[in-house]
RNA sequence: CGGGGUGUGGCGCAGUGGUUUAGCGCGCAUGGUUCGGGACCAUGAGGUCGUGGGUUCAAAUCCCACCGCCCCGACCA
């Protein structure tokens, strides 16, 4: 590819929209551009990356036994009631009618549609196991996109779907794939964890979230830097301290319009972890609960939904007036004895806390939670903080920004029960298919090793997935001797299979030296003036800043060498 | 959905009621001098000032409404 005539358009100032180091590269460099709120083209550069990426997948899919196959983007709606998720997409979903009315989706995932495959063309347990993916774009209505290409409402993604007969069978489907994403990842270059993650839409059964450690990133993990737990913030464990404090004798004190723990715990001059937070939940046609947790923790709400219910919403202002007789900040368990009440089970034998009085203006000190309180039952739902110790060995856990890049769950017959997806077992029983899906966002490698490696000056990419992987920059391109000099390296590198992206505009030296550090192609050949004196040529290395001059006739032996250097830890 | 920004040639910005044809830098075109880390001279092309309405003798500029885009939060396989 020759720049002068290349679809590359380098920006020398930043764009004003991006934010995000990867965001500004992908823009600056010419790789991507946007065409609407989380939407973007992929011009030349990107698209190339990103079929370096799928070929690895491809490579790696094939060596678990997966088959290819390309489903449609455009669903008709009745699959998605059969499995009720037309209705729990919400607006996530991108929604449409046919000239007829008909309702259609542009699809976000394909469970669906691989479960109808599925129970047309599997009857037997001998058809069974499969793997079957795709390569393909998924339409998500996201509430804020965002990063660029990292959470955007189009983007590529690889799906696979693993079909078994039972839970063991799911286990090796599940575990070739944490193998199989393991080597995708590695081979990309990119550095990640895997973690405990949470089903989410797909379903509640075991997934594991493939995480980049990424400052900005927009998940939090929790990682115990001793043992082997790691866990996505949202699903985390950890053990809290205890805490209790001295004061026996219920007093009640003046906290005049004090209502959030930041503010009574100053106006009283006691510590956060020395109150007692409640959270008023009502569900339509169900008992209300009183949930109560430490001042100094937040409430998992994914937890605690698990366990209550996900119909369990906080109590509007009116509600909590009419139960407790007080507004939201003032309310409390002391005294309450009609209402169900859970508390976090760091509340446990505490003593000396304060919480709200049911009184206006008035919270209430020196309650013993075992005297005063009348709890039903004790759990843990609250989210992990800084400082808490890892449930396995102790160890204090540290909480890093990551970014997912890849996620596999096990379904289980959540959609093939659902939308009658089954088999006959040897006995000539029918029995539902055991199912797995398992996903990796392209465009999120192509901006993690942008985010991982990329420097001041641009990007650096992973040999594994670069766009090229020489760029020959001709300094003085217009002088015949350099010309003809360029054209036989070009030759050498054809020939020895390198791809290589040809800067030969006639501009000053100082341009093509910064766009090939922003376009971060691994090796850069820089024909020149100097050099080609002594039949030279200069290699640079961008990763390392490495400078080697080498003859023109040892190009080839010589790149080879750097390449395989390069690739060195990619191939797995 | 709440909060905060922003919208003026391809990109980055200035102009916040009246110097009659809306500016600057970069980029682009033509010619010339240059060419090992963002050169220079000359000439030139390119703009419904987000959209619609209103105020005014006069609106990029003031008022109203709407839209797009970005950031923080809520949300999120």
């Amino acid at each position: 590819m020759k720049l002068s005539k290349a679809l590359v358009e380098t920006l020398r100032e930043d764009p004003k929209d991006a934010e995000l180091k990867s965001h500004k590269i992908l823009l600056r460099a010419g790789f991507i551009k946007q065409h609407g709120s989380g939407i973007h083209t992929y011009l030349p550069l990107a698209w190339r990356v990103l079929l370096k990426i799928a070929n690895i997948i491809r490579e790696e899919m094939g060596r678990i036994g997966s088959q290819e196959l390309l489903m449609p983007a455009l669903s008709p709606k009745e699959i998605w009631e059969e499995s009720g998720r037309w209705k729990d997409f919400g607006d996530d979903m991108f929604r449409l009618k046919d000239r007829k009315g008909r309702d259609y989706c542009l699809c976000p995932t394909h469970e669906e549609v691989i479960t109808e495959i599925a129970r047309n063309h599997i009857r037997s347990y001998r058809d069974l196991p499969q793997i079957w993916y795709q390569i393909q774009t998924k339409f998500r209505d996201e509430p804020r996109p965002r990063a660029g290409v990292i959470r955007s409402r189009q983007f590529i993604m690889k799906d696979s779907y693993s079909l078994d007969i039972d839970e063991m069978g799911l286990d090796k489907s599940f575990n070739l794939h944490k193998e199989a994403y393991s080597r995708i990842f590695t081979r990309c270059g990119l550095k990640f964890v895997i973690v405990d993650a949470s089903g989410g839409l797909m379903g509640t059964g075991e997934s594991k979230e493939f995480m980049a450690i990424v400052e900005g990133g927009e998940d939090s993990i929790v990682v115990c830097p001793k043992c082997a737990y790691r866990a996505n913030l949202i699903v985390a464990e950890g053990v809290g301290e205890y805490v209790s404090f001295p004061g026996i004798q219920l007093e009640k004190v003046a906290t005049p319009n004090k209502r959030t723990v930041e503010e009574v715990s100053q106006f009283l001059n006691v510590t956060p972890s020395n109150l007692i937070k409640n959270m008023f939940m009502t569900a339509p046609g169900k008992e209300p609960i009183l949930i109560l947790i430490r001042g100094d923790y937040e409430i998992n709400e994914e937890k605690l939904s698990k366990m209550i219910g996900s119909d369990y919403q906080p109590a509007s202002a009116e509600d909590i007036q009419k139960y407790f007789g007080a507004e939201p900040g003032f309310i409390g368990p002391v005294g309450i004895s009609d209402i169900t009440i859970i508390a976090d089970d760091l509340l446990k034998d505490t003593k000396g806390m304060v919480t709200g009085a049911n009184e206006n203006d008035f919270h209430i000190k020196g309650v013993d939670i075992n005297r005063d309180v009348k709890i039903n039952s004790y759990h843990n739902f609250r989210r992990i903080k800084k400082g808490d110790r890892c449930i396995k060995c102790g160890t204090e856990l540290e909480i890093k920004d990551a970014l997912e890049l890849g996620h596999i769950f096990k379904l289980g017959t959540k959609y093939s029960a659902s939308m009658g997806a089954y088999y006959l077992d040897p006995e000539g029983k029918e029995k539902p298919i055991v199912m797995g899906s398992y996903g990796i966002g392209l465009e999120r490698i192509m901006a993690c090793a942008i985010e991982q490696k990329g420097d001041e000056r641009g990007a650096v990419w992973p040999m594994s997935i670069a766009p090229f992987d020489v760029y020959l920059l001709i300094l003085n391109p217009l002088d015949e001797k350099i010309q003809k000099i360029a054209s036989e390296t070009l030759n050498i590198l054809n020939d020895a299979n390198f791809s290589v992206i040809v800067d030969d505009r006639n501009v000053s030296a100082g341009i093509k030296f910064n766009d090939a550090d922003l376009i971060g192609i691994p090796l850069r050949i820089t024909i020149g003036p100097e050099g080609i004196k002594n039949d030279q040529v200069d290699i640079y290395i961008r990763e390392t800043g490495e400078k080697v001059e080498c003859y023109k006739n040892q190009i080839k032996e010589v790149c080879i060498k750097l390449k395989d250097k390069l690739m060195a830890g990619l191939n797995v």
